[in-house]
Formats: structure tokens, C-alpha cells, sequence
DNA sequence: AAGAGTGTCAACCGCTACTAG
DNA sequence: CCTAGTAGCGGTTGACACTCT
């Protein structure tokens, strides 16, 4: 562990001295989240003292957003968060805290991290460049129609799946759902009538993006997931670790969850008994066959179809039509 | 089995914006 | 206004995990 002082604005030589970098240890970890279950956040730098953390403040907010807050969704990200986080890139560029404001549980960090592994990789092994309108083209009109059919696939084959477990009463994640009647047209974006060149994203249901987007989204496939989350201290949450919980502190209920979490103004629009039947759809599970992994989007296999797409753009690019 | 290569993501850095005194 | 402290953002790094040979 790094533990070489920090040359920092502030004063305290002593301090600074004692600054610790590099990954958190599960006590630092307990003495922040006891600190702010009592005193609540803000204030990083006396926070960091108080709470006894050889840390510098940005680095205490740094780990309580990005890791230790109640909310935080850890996992992969979901086809459809695939699907809104090209959506609001398309529109906002790098705006990482702007982005993550509308993919609930999920930190900037997070999406930047999603869209340099995953999008710019892609994009390097197309030898395109991410900024290019290319780029953006084949995001727009090959990216986004793919996921959407792929949310469409998995969700129908959900629905058969739920259908058939309904009948076999086993103990897969799948049947667990099975009391619900999953609605395959969920999401029901106008694919049939999409063609290469033509705006799409007609939508049939309410869903939108931010700003009234044409692009249909729809929120957290997995609500399941999204509350047991495999949260880095489930049993602190939980009330059942640390000396100094205090029941009557609100650290059980994550607090970003209020009764209208869903109702995102102009985001998510759907009601709430609609998502918690989506919500026992798992995106990641094979439904007869039909696989949907988070990374399929960006299988290598599909790369000749990525650049056909780049090269008839271009093309059309150069000669002002196909 | 082991080393090299690659991917992932937590954490850090530098910078800017905001605010209070 | 000016300054110091704080918060937040986006870019970058590095450690670790995983995969391939």
C-alpha cells in the first residue's frame, strides 16, 4: 500500500504525511460509513479528519459515491442501459455526471469506464474514430437498432420462458418470475419499419429519453438485481455490523430510492407494477437459447456488418447518396 | 504451469465552478 | 472584488483479474 504523503494546498505537514493512497481498506471503509451515517455527507476535508481517515477529502467522496453509498447498482450494465447510455452520449458527448444523473444507481465513473472499454474499443477495432460522424452514424443507425432488437428478443424469450416454468415449477432465477406475465411488448420500438438511412426510433409506448429523445428506453431491466445489489457491506446496511449503527439512522433504506424513483421526469415513464414485472427479467440469462449477454453488442463477429455499415457511409459521405 | 497480453475498474489528478467571508 | 475552501467533473493511471499461448 502507497502510503507516501501528499503535497496538498492545505497546512498541516503532520498531515499530509500521513495521507494514504491506493485501494480502501474494509476499516476505512466502516469508519466512513459510520461517520456519515452519523453526521451525514458533505464537508470532505473535516469529514475525512474527523472520521479519523488518513484520506483526503475528495478521496472520502470519491469512495462514498462510486462504491459505498446504499444506492450504488453494481454489476453489468443492462442492454438498455447500453442502449440510453449511447443514446445520451450521442447527445451530450462526455458528460459522464450528466449522463449517470439518468441511469439511476450507476456512478460517472462507472459509464466512463463502460464507454472506454467497451464503445471506444469497438470503435478502435473498426479504426474509426470515436468522435467522428461516422462513428456516430453507425452508433445511430446499426448500434442502437441491435440493441433494441436484442432487448425485444430477450424479453420475448423471457416471456416464453416464464410461460414454460410456469409449467415445470423449478428453481431457476427464471422461475422465480413466473408468477408474473411479463409484457414482451414492453419495449416496442418500430423496428420493422427501420431501414438504413431512415430516422429511426419511432416509439410505440411512452417510454423516452431525456428531452423528449425519439428513442425508446426502458428502465432498469432488473429491479431485482438493482436492490440486491452485492452491495460491499450488505450486513452493515442491514443493521447487523458496526458498533456505532444506529437503528434509527436511515442507512437500511437507500435513500435515492424514494416511492417515485422510477418517475424520472420524461425518463421513466413507466408505471411501477409494469417495471417489477420487467423487473425478474434478467438481460444476462440464456432464454431458450437466446443469449443476452451485456457485451454481445460488441461481438467481433458482427464487425464485418459494423464495416459495411462504416464503408456505405462513407461512400454516401463522399457521393452524397448510396 | 507459467508467462504474456488484455480487459476492467477503483482511485487519483488537475482543473474549473461555486460560495462564504 | 479577492481569496480560500469545497465540490464536482472529465481524463488518466495502475493494480488486479482473466484469457490466451
Amino acid at each position: 500500500m502507497d502510503e507516501k504523503g501528499r503535497n496538498l494546498n492545505n497546512n498541516n505537514m503532520e498531515d499530509e504525511m500521513d495521507l494514504k493512497r491506493g485501494p480502501w481498506t474494509a476499516e476505512e471503509d466502516f469508519k466512513l460509513m459510520n461517520y456519515i451515517a452519523t453526521h451525514g455527507e458533505g464537508r470532505w476535508n473535516s469529514l475525512s479528519r474527523c472520521a479519523g481517515l488518513q484520506r483526503t477529502g475528495k478521496s472520502c467522496r470519491l469512495r462514498w459515491l462510486n462504491y459505498l453509498r446504499p444506492d450504488v447498482r453494481r454489476g453489468n450494465i443492462t442492454l438498455e442501459e447500453q442502449l440510453l447510455i449511447l443514446e445520451l452520449h450521442s447527445r451530450w458527448g462526455n458528460r459522464w455526471s450528466k449522463i449517470a444523473q439518468y441511469l439511476p444507481g450507476r456512478t460517472d465513473n462507472e459509464i466512463k469506464n463502460y464507454w472506454r472499454t467497451r464503445v471506444q474499443k469497438h470503435a478502435k477495432q473498426l479504426k474509426c474514430d470515436v468522435n467522428s460522424q461516422q462513428f456516430k452514424d453507425t452508433m445511430k443507425y446499426l448500434w442502437m437498432p441491435r440493441l433494441v432488437e436484442r432487448i425485444q428478443s430477450a424479453s420475448a424469450a423471457a416471456t416464453v420462458a416464464t410461460t414454460t416454468n410456469t409449467t415445470t415449477t423449478t428453481g431457476s432465477a427464471a422461475t422465480s418470475s413466473s408468477n408474473t406475465t411479463s409484457n414482451n411488448q414492453f419495449m416496442t420500438y418500430d423496428y420493422n419499419n427501420n431501414s438504413l438511412g431512415q430516422q429511426f426510433g419511432v416509439v410505440n409506448n411512452e417510454y423516452s429519453t431525456p428531452e423528449n429523445s425519439n428513442v425508446a428506453v426502458s428502465p432498469m431491466s432488473d429491479l431485482t438485481e438493482y436492490y440486491s445489489a452485492p452491495n460491499p457491506y450488505p450486513e452493515y446496511y442491514s443493521g447487523q455490523v458496526g458498533n456505532s449503527y444506529h437503528p434509527d439512522q436511515d442507512l437500511v433504506v437507500p435513500q435515492m430510492l424514494p416511492d417515485n424513483y422510477y418517475d424520472y421526469p420524461g425518463l421513466l415513464d413507466e408505471d411501477l407494477p409494469g417495471m417489477q414485472e420487467q423487473s425478474n427479467l434478467n438481460w444476462f440469462e440464456d432464454f431458450n437459447g437466446v443469449t443476452s449477454s451485456s457485451d454481445s453488442l460488441w461481438n467481433i463477429g458482427e464487425s464485418n456488418e459494423d464495416l459495411w455499415f462504416l464503408q456505405t457511409q462513407q461512400q454516401f459521405n463522399n457521393n452524397g447518396n448510396f
